[in-house]
RNA sequence: GGCCCCAUCGUCUAGUGGCCUAGGACGCCGGCCUCUCACGCCGGAAACACGGGUUCGAUCCCCGUUGGGGUCACCA
């Protein structure tokens, strides 16, 4: 099949929120639309409309917009589209390669349940097939698959799979208040949208041959197919809630960067030599068919959270205030944009995970009177650093420049002085800053703090630990 | 149960007949660095499911077994 440009989609059913499965399979249509330059569209299947609601739809969008997949064409919605496809039925009615079908629901299920129990298939029996019924109240219209013969998948990541036809039974592809069921829709969605390439999870592959049928007696070139492993839970089960999180706006909420989140999903089921960490232009550029993985992959929240780190670490001050700035509101911190903020996110980057312990390690940053942790207190602010830490104080504050370089010489004298190793003056210091035992380095905090509020906390402490002397 | 898919360390994977005494990553263990915690660095334990073939030679090809997954709706 000769094709100019590459056409992808994402079409999913808007019964709940986005989770991990479906968002790798949009990412994988979206690059590789990117990747080959090609078009990536939005489609919404929507045609049953029990189950699909506004809020899903929302969330779907909350969720790829935070991810970072944009669109070229759509959304389209499946249940505006009703007219079309009743188009394309009426042709194969027509054409012969579909028929009206008047046999009770209830017999059926029956059926389906005797084949079940003996073992068999459960298939239709063709009891309206050769009737060449007339439209009439209640009646389903049923695709008319071949008795005999196979039908080929030609997979792009799998080969070829064969089926045979008498597996297939007359499926419905119309119900009988007149609107199309999911594999009639879905063809004529990618006959009329011009999709050339289908990226879908395997669990699809069974409705393939039924697919291909339909592209054949519609009269249309088939598309190429690539059906991608699932995501499947720590139990190797398929993902579902009681593996934990699973929607991809979780991941958000979490703290997690959305390149890690993109970079994580991409990496488990395709891969690039030995290579694990990618850009969100590297995966543009790298991602193909080729190396897709045939076999299913387990989510691992662990390795998710390790890639966030390292993204956290890769990305720039000016990217990582953007997306903080709301975990700090979540914990009161009054963080404006500037380069204060920066100046904390640097010395953080190393030491968080995500964006909630990022913003966790910053409270001390934006506190006005440094509470201290009760245990850090009793062990460091003694009276024996009262003298040192005043020193500090002092030394600092008579001291214009304010570089790590001045900031060394300081401690160098104190130490001198007091005769007390770095070891013993840097804890007892950094409980002043901080309240607590756990922080960044000593000197990188204090240019970030300023002059001003490194001496007031060292004042505090002082004061602190002359009146926990004066209480003894 | 029928049909279909899959099978390398616990997990994600590299590997496309000899480069494999099987490489990387996460996690785990030990160490170094060090002002705490991290980062970083060094080292370690850890896998080709099993059985037959094909071949001078199989992780890699074929068959079978076993195991896992998917699918069998007037859901998508």
């Amino acid at each position: 099949m000769s094709k100019s440009i590459i056409v992808t989609r994402f079409p999913p059913s808007p019964t709940g929120y986005l989770h991990l499965g479906g968002a790798r399979t949009a990412i994988f249509n979206w690059l590789y639309a990117r990747h080959m330059n090609g078009r990536f569209i939005l489609r919404l299947e929507d045609t049953d409309m029990q189950r699909s609601t506004k809020e899903s739809v929302d969330a779907i969008f909350e969720a790829m917009e935070w991810l970072g997949i944009d669109w070229d064409e759509g959304p389209y919605y499946q249940s505006k589209r009703f007219d079309i496809y009743k188009d394309h039925i009426d042709r194969l009615i027509t054409s012969g390669d579909a028929y009206y079908c008047t046999c009770p629901p209830e017999r059926l299920e029956k059926m389906r349940k005797d084949a079940m129990a003996s073992g068999g298939k459960p298939k239709y029996d063709g009891t309206c097939r050769e009737k060449n019924l007339k439209w009439q109240e209640g009646a389903v219209v049923r695709f008319k698959s071949p008795l005999s013969g196979t039908t080929v998948v030609t997979d792009k990541i799998r080969g070829d799979i064969v089926f045979a036809n008498t597996e297939l039974d007359d499926f419905i592809i119309a119900r009988s208040d007149g609107t199309p069921m999911y594999n009639l829709a879905v063809v004529v969605d990618d006959i009329t949208m011009k999709i050339n390439t289908i990226i879908r999870g395997d669990d699809h592959i069974s409705n393939t041959p039924k697919q291909i049928l339909l592209y054949r007696a519609l009269g249309c070139d088939v598309p190429d197919f690539g059906h991608v492993p699932m995501v499947l839970g720590h139990d190797k089960s398929r993902l579902s809630k009681r593996h934990g999180a699973m929607s991809v706006t979780a991941y958000r909420d979490m703290g997690y960067h959305p390149d890690a989140m993109l970079n994580y999903l991409v990496r488990l089921g395709w891969s690039h030599g030995d290579q694990e960490f990618f850009t969100r232009n590297e995966l543009i550029e790298k991602f193909n068919l080729e190396h897709i993985g045939r076999s299913a992959g387990v989510f691992n929240p662990e390795k998710l959270l390790a890639l966030n780190a390292e993204h956290i670490r890769a990305a720039s001050n000016e990217d990582l205030v953007s997306h903080v700035m709301p975990f700090f509101k979540e914990k009161g911190i009054n963080a404006e944009p500037d380069e204060y903020l920066q100046g904390v996110i640097e010395t953080l980057k190393p030491r968080s995970k995500t964006f909630v312990e990022m913003a966790d390690g910053a409270q001390f940053y934006y506190q006005g009177n440094i509470i201290y942790d009760e245990k850090a207190a009793a062990k460091f602010l003694k009276p024996a650093l009262m003298a040192p830490m005043k020193q500090l104080a002092e030394a600092i504050d008579q001291t214009d420049e304010f570089d790590e370089k001045t900031l060394e010489d300081i401690f160098k004298q104190v130490m001198a002085d007091s005769d007390l190793k770095f070891g013993k003056i840097a804890q007892p210091v950094r409980v002043a800053l901080t309240g607590k035992t756990v922080s960044p380095g000593i000197f990188e905090m204090m240019l970030v703090l300023g002059k001003s509020k490194v001496i007031s906390r060292l004042n505090a402490a002082v004061q602190f630990m002359e009146k926990a002397a004066a209480a003894d």
